[in-house]
DNA sequence: CCGTATCCTAAATGATACTG
DNA sequence: CAGTATCATTTAGGATACGG
């Protein structure tokens, strides 16, 4: 059965510039804080702790580009700038939202998994005496 | 209700970096890939029209070490390599599935929202005359 | 407060050549 | 075939200063 692969293949090039665009670490957080309401620059910045201006500035230029949070400008002194989720931003919410509880979730196996992997890279490393030592799996 | 948002921001420095890790276009095309059967090296990289070896080579050892595909040598000659999922990958499938049938899904709406972005800056461009020759929104 | 502009450094990317 | 290594170039990221 060939068909998914063949959807695939024919879809790919679409998707590919699309998955560009968003499926990033910034976006992803960005469009989850302004779910539940609209939220100004700074607050935005603060909660994402560590994220410069510059990032997150250009984090949010890309969603409202592409139409995913919109962007209201309150002209009080000093302004003020809130962004808030729009109707296609929230047809994402729920891709995120599994990808979000993903990562909470699968945390401990990632972790798990890593430092397996680098605990062999690193007995990789020096391996000139290393058959002497090591006895490879006998399984 | 404030759940919600102390509850992100009580995962948040856990999550970041996991996202890190998977939430990038490469990985989600990749397992995509490896979905259904074990995938060679070559075959991926074809599939992938335009990924350089070195890309493709970055973004297995990533989802190696995070236990997502495992990779199995081959001894033949030429060698052959295969790269197959894991039961954790699986658990991903979905969540990525979900992202693509997304962006296949909003395509149109996402060009939409990018032209009419666009536009905008363009017009925004050279403004000297701008207010002459265009009546703002009457709305 | 919300940016833009600038400068600088660090990292990603691409092309190319080479190895087991 | 499946990489690693190197280098050259582009791009991203951070710090700072300034403007609306």
């Amino acid at each position: 059965m060939e068909t998914k692969e063949t959807e695939i293949m024919a879809t790919l090039p679409a998707v590919r510039p699309i998955l560009e665009q968003i499926a990033n670490k910034w976006a992803i957080l960005v469009l989850t804080f302004v779910c539940d309401k609209p939220q100004r620059f700074n607050v935005i910045k603060r909660r994402l702790d560590g994220i410069t201006q510059k990032a997150l500035t250009e984090t949010l230029r890309r969603l409202e580009r592409n139409g995913l949070v919109a962007r209201r400008v309150i002209p009080v002194s000093p302004v003020a700038v809130e962004y808030s989720i729009t109707k296609l931003g929230r047809t994402l919410q729920d891709p995120f939202a599994a990808l979000y509880d993903w990562s909470v979730t699968h945390q401990s196996e990632i972790e798990k998994a890593q430092s397996q992997f680098d605990a062999f890279a690193t007995a990789s490393k020096g391996c000139g005496n290393l058959e002497g030592n090591f006895e490879g799996p006998t399984a």
